[in-house]
DNA sequence: GACAAAAGGTCCGACATGCGGACAATCTCG
DNA sequence: CGAGATTGTCCGCATGTCGGACCTTTTGTC
């Protein structure tokens, strides 16, 4: 590979392994999958498994024998008391886009290859749509934030991204060539739109939110009962979400914040393993 | 050691580097006191430092040349929407609390030699104490809720905890003498008072909140001005602590769960090494 | 309830990976 | 501008980790 991939290998297989937990969220993944997932040796991934329980960065559902992220990475996390780096700047914008369109809003950021959700807005309106909550993983492709999200990359990034992604969408029900068309409209027209959004009756739109080098570094999207996000309001919708991304990124700007995610692709190690 | 210390070394050191940089919270730790702290040497801490950095779970403030936790954590850490275990059950019942009492109470949880504000919720006076925001961190013994974990621990376990944080103690003005001598108060009454709280002017209140193994998971503790917590009124706030304590005890027994904190002591490494 | 298949867990010899002493570069402060 | 502290790099040694092979437990099926 290009890049000095140096080091400790140890430390990068366990963090591998940990981001494939993130996307079992509560539920959690089981050792097999986590196996296929990572390329690695069952024992290697059994070893780092036990370390990581034992220095409580993994938890084991019991009942179920899944693997999942421990309450220590969580606190870990809490020592970055501003919390998730762009959310601390763009959380007032959010607010007020909200209170202007009445329905709930989310930001999304990118993490290998899925889609978190990092805030969410209500609305006023009495029916909301809160199927998503903070924390919430997708992988990329899956939903309009992650659509937008792919568009906002390279080619060349987001293929293997989409690539890697295969199984899971298609356990969604999506097909491949579905996606790949939504994220070519998204790069068309600036935004994403699901007519059918995640929960039924719903729909949903999102914009990219580049930051100062024009690199997207997030999402925000609005989830919404259908009609609600009927073709005549989308446009008015559209222009909300579109004047609060620029806000955001023009903050971004002033505050010369680096919203500090890593952008490249995951990869678990340096040797991927070639077919036994 | 009696415990099984098997496995993958370098992910442990890697975690105590983590657990050790927490403790920097947004300002992070010098290279140095990293190599200090942890008992490591030099290379190989600047070596799983860059591993490190180069996954994103941590950063670099180039400035100050510090390492500090990386938002890579912060993302792992949102994959469990439930959040800090303790806190979901916890928090309807401090909302409740801080309506009670009129001013501002904390969740706070031990890790490592650390405690941690997991959750805060404000009262309606309209002077609030708002120094402590969550994810802050102090040294078990510098705070009254810090004050109460120790007490909930077996004399074995506190001992070696107050010690290693005798330095950051005295470096905040405190003696190794007065802060035994409060944990040995909170043992007798339990309870933890501050006439003088972090901030001057105010004063603070603990108490612990045990699991239903009588083990103290958590303390919940209450920062005010400090006319608002005079003698008088003290045995009535105290009252209120306690049975939100209660409280939650009862439901976290009813719902089984585990505040699954890891409850030893943190150390670094196999080898501690020898003086040289 | 018995059998098969899959998932999970363990051992141990081989060797790659990470270790740390010693040295170099860079920063900080008087 | 130099002394001392802090950070960064090299490289040979051996320690810690890897994974093939094998054993145990769970899950699903007839």
């Amino acid at each position: 590979m290009a890049e000095a991939p140096a080091g400790a290998q140890t430390v990068r297989r366990a963090l591998a392994l940990l981001r494939l937990m993130a996307t079992g969220q509560e539920a959690g993944v089981r050792l097999t999958d986590l196996v296929e997932m990572s390329g690695l040796s069952r024992p290697t991934v059994h070893r780092l498994l036990q370390v990581l329980i034992d220095e409580g960065a993994v938890e084991r559902e019991l009942r179920s024998r899944r693997y999942r992220i421990g309450p220590e990475l969580l606190l870990l996390g809490l020592a970055r008391t501003g919390g998730v780096p762009i959310r601390a700047v763009a959380d007032p914008f959010l607010r007020d886009l909200a209170r202007a369109v009445g329905d709930t809003v989310f930001l999304t950021v990118r993490h290998g290859a899925d889609s978190v959700c990092v805030a969410r807005h209500l609305g006023h309106h009495p029916i909301q749509v809160l199927s998503i909550e903070v924390g919430v993983r997708r992988p990329l492709g899956a939903s309009v934030s992650g659509v937008v999200l792919l568009a906002g990359l390279e080619e060349t990034a987001c293929k293997p991204l989409l690539e890697s992604n295969r199984p899971r969408l298609e356990r969604l029900g999506l097909t491949m060539a579905e996606v790949r068309q939504r994220v070519a409209l998204a790069r068309r027209h600036g935004h994403a739109l699901a007519v059918q959004g995640v929960v039924p009756g719903t729909s949903a739109l999102a914009v990219p939110v580049p930051d100062e080098q024009a690199q997207v570094v997030a999402a925000i999207s609005i989830a919404a009962m259908a009609e609600h996000l009927h073709a005549a309001r989308r446009l008015e919708v559209l222009e909300h979400l579109r004047a609060c991304a620029k806000a955001i990124t023009r903050r971004v700007q002033e505050q010369q914040i680096r919203p500090g995610l890593r952008q490249d692709v995951a990869s678990v190690s340096t040797a991927t393993p070639a077919a036994p």
